[in-house]
DNA sequence: GTGAAAGCGCTAACAG
DNA sequence: CTGTTAGCGCTTTCAC
């Protein structure tokens, strides 16, 4: 295989334009001490010539690599990628997140890092010795992982925590996950239920109790009593399953379930069809995430949209709002989430306090 | 910001181990001419200081950027993406990919261009002046453009085209699209169907094609007549509605269909059960591409399972061999495709030639 | 405002 | 077998 070199250079647009590579070097980065003559001509000579810079050179300069680093969980998100049953939150980040670095001259780089693996740290300055990003996005459960955070702030880079509200380093960017579950739970109130029972995620989320929070205390607003309505679940189908069964296996059982996400709601709907009760006249229920399954359940799931696509896309700005203003920006971004109406919620069959 | 240099260089390793640069960079890229006793020095230091190349350096200098571009068509990836229905193609091509690439040393990125675009040339001009690939994924339709693959032939730069059997430029692999065909049209006849209907895909696809040929040739082996027995779709629900609608719309009606994506089978699932059909039993069932919502359908749909992610790994491989041997694979590589039963296939309802 | 020089981290080509 | 030299394409000094 011949060696390939790049095609058009700077030097071939300079000397097309009959100016210094400096000259062109300013163009290409919008630099100011540009005569608007000048700059016209170098920018006819990059269109006519079809030069882009090439990024290892950028790099190599000491200046940006134009690339942002986003990175999940890896045995996760193989494990996703193996079930095939529609989890698509890599999808939804590549769509934020590749859109708006298209949108800003940036690159998407998708990585995966090993948690719990001993050696983080080898493979986090690996991928970042290897790539330079400018950036790095982390999601959860790696948002929070207090060997990871640190070691990204001694590194110096930017980098957004998705899922994360702790502000000591790095950018925190949530869902509004306290939020998402008032919502749902004021949504279930409005129609009537008052007895709302709650499968929440595995507490190695954070987001997990932020769910918890904002459906216990809409609960308590509204003066019901969540005594024996929670029930915890790992996100599995199998977790789902134990916790709705604790659930609805008993004579005051809920008249509707919020789930932490769809697997769990899932699971829900398969129990409550076991114990004969129908959804939504005997159990009406809102899911965490709308992930393509609610699309295919009997009936279809009315679920809390996680804007991950939205949120993702944020991260990119604020990473690259960071590198240009040399600050973090002060506060905490939280992206809001929208209920999804769909038919899995009616007014409980025997309405309440009548 | 700081400006961020590469923590440990080569320079550093070399002065640790007390050689220079040219022997570190031999040790790096595993060539010969390093006595035993000299490697496990500079591997040591290398260990020793967590040093990992910057690729950025190592593209500088003309060698290998270990990163391997994959692109899918950018207007069906953003819509798959965003109508959220399970359609998991790209995740099973970072799965196959990104998962080799590691093993191999080498880095996935994932790049969307635009088919239709008057400035595709652009795009991917670009896409390779920045990012100095060592090899490029083709997805179908891209694998077929005329356009593109003459440009990337220009730029010399080994590329794969996933489910092309065109071999002229490039590397084809393709996934048996007729033998899947065959296999599946077989397992219909072995189980006593002989009235068996195949819903195509678009003719920009030429695997729609292939499909074709495998189910037309195994109905003729058999002696069965096709005759009215093929609708075309171009993969949407509603182009599977209308085909579905045609097949069954009639008195002499297939007794099982083949549809050659998940959507169009889904569609045709919903036109038979308005017709007050039941899947198995008055009509069987098999869907193409195995995407996650066949696990959903009532009943789960017996589906041909696309190896994407095998697919994808053998290109990855396939390039890197190619990178190294200075020569293409001769042959079109072919990646099986296995059937997954699931309940949509049963014997027909009044057996045939009685 | 613009240009010339130096160097980023690495490897190819050549010496020894 | 190992070391030295000269760039790769670009940006950063620093002159003018």
């Amino acid at each position: 295989m011949a060696r390939r070199r790049q095609a058009v250079t700077i030097k071939h647009v300079a000397a097309d334009a009959g100016v210094s590579l400096q000259t062109v070097s300013r163009v290409i980065n919008n630099e100011p001490n540009v005569r608007p003559e000048m700059k016209n001509r170098v920018q006819a000579s990059i269109d006519k010539l079809g030069y882009v810079p090439s990024i290892a050179a950028q790099r190599m300069s000491g200046s940006r690599s134009y690339l942002i680093l986003a990175i999940n969980d890896r045995d996760r998100t193989i494990a996703d990628w193996q079930a095939r049953l529609g989890t698509d939150w890599v999808d939804q980040m590549l769509l934020g997140g590749m859109l708006k670095c298209a949108e800003l001259g940036y690159r998407m780089i998708f990585e995966l890092v090993d948690t719990h693996s001993d050696h983080v740290e080898r493979e986090l300055l690996g991928a970042i010795a290897a790539l330079q990003p400018d950036g790095i996005i982390l999601t959860p459960p790696h948002s929070d992982n207090p060997q990871i955070v640190s070691l990204l702030d001694q590194q110096n880079i930017p980098f957004v925590r998705i899922g994360s509200k702790q502000s000591d380093v790095g950018i925190p960017v949530s869902m509004d996950d306290e939020g998402s579950a008032r919502q749902a739970s004021r949504y279930l109130i409005e129609r009537g239920h008052h007895r709302i029972g709650f499968i929440a995620g595995p507490s190695d989320y954070d987001l997990s109790g932020w769910r918890v929070d904002g459906w216990r205390e809409t609960m308590a607003e509204a003066g019901f009593d969540t005594t024996g309505l929670l029930a915890a679940g790992d996100f599995s189908y199998a977790s789902g399953e134990a916790a709705a069964r604790s659930l609805l296996d008993r004579a005051d059982r809920p008249s509707a379930i919020i789930a932490s996400n769809d697997q769990m709601a899932l699971a829900t709907l398969d129990v409550a069809r076991s114990l004969g009760l129908a959804v939504p006249h005997d159990l009406s229920l809102i899911s965490f995430d709308n992930t393509p399954l609610v699309h295919f359940t009997q009936p279809p799931l009315t679920a809390i949209d996680q804007p991950i696509a939205a949120t993702t896309s944020k991260a990119v700005e604020l990473i690259i709002a960071a590198q240009n203003d040399h600050e973090l920006p002060p506060t905490l971004t939280i992206v809001p989430a929208t209920i999804i109406e769909r038919d899995s919620v009616a007014p409980p069959a025997a309405p309440a306090g009548g």
